[in-house]
DNA sequence: TATTTAAAGGGTAAAATTATCCTAAATTTA
DNA sequence: TAAATTTAGGATAATTTTACCCTTTAAATA
């Protein structure tokens, strides 16, 4: 569905915006700890999301990455960051020229699918994913 | 969302589908040329889905490959030959024990659309879709 | 039955993705 | 202001996916 590096990057987003939300700072390697993700190739993906405003980031001791908790960014800003918009916009048989005016044979199967996919990751704000993870609700670990 | 593999696989088939409808039986060159794959790559795959039943094959002259009309086979076989079950079973942010029970902050938000692409995967019949191939409805290549 | 045709299968190569390492730049704080 | 900390960024390595090549096996037909 979405790539190693963009489900490395909603993870580590989410443990950020729960850590803002509870005034916290984390730096790099708590958050890469916290999410289980490769702690280099996670700085790889945060620099993308920070140049993109996704999250902030603060240089030197007590630095660290956060996401100002009224920040209504949405879900669909990070996807768009790491994998770009293929995933809801793309032809599900990778063909270029398709189209609703010219169509694959997988089309219309295809444009509800897309549609929910596409609207959920709209709508869906990234604090309110993480403030699931209060009181272990939900986990992004393992 | 699919794999290259898995949409040449998909790409491949439905061609094969149609040819079989008018009494056809393409061969590689035939099928790579007409879905636009990679002709030596489109061969793995091929073998993939016979063993697996999705198509049938036939070696030496007029040889090639088919799918019987009558098949009832859906798309769902051809995705879990190729790619597995991940994209319909698996966690949104690759999280093996997400689950109902235990599940990520994503998990609900999944939950319908993952439904859908199985349920889409389960219904859709590629003979169907073939069908779709017949006076350029729909296309194929590039 | 020999020849030809086409898929099966093994091995390798190229490209993309994932992962790591090291230095530079910025910022805090002692 | 110097030292320590932490992100930014460049370079490289490992792994996976995609792509290609060549030989073997099976089948048709001349």
């Amino acid at each position: 569905m979405f790539s190693k590096a963009c489900e490395y990057g909603i993870r580590a987003t989410l443990y950020i915006a729960r850590q803002s939300q509870i005034g916290m700072r984390p730096n790099l390697s708590e958050i890469a700890g916290a999410v289980n993700s490769p702690e280099a190739f996670t700085a790889k993906i945060m620099q993308k999301l920070a140049k993109n405003n996704v999250v902030e980031s603060r240089k030197g001791p007590s630095g660290g990455f956060f996401i100002d908790p009224s920040s209504k960014t949405k879900l669909i800003a990070i996807v768009e960051a790491i994998d770009g918009d293929v995933i809801y916009n793309g032809c599900g048989l990778g063909l270029a020229e398709c189209s609703e005016a010219h169509p694959c044979p997988l089309h219309d199967e295809f444009v509800s699918i897309r549609g929910e996919l596409k609207e959920m990751l709209k709508n869906t704000t990234i604090h309110g994913l993480a403030g699931k993870l209060e009181s272990e609700h939900t986990f992004l670990k393992f």
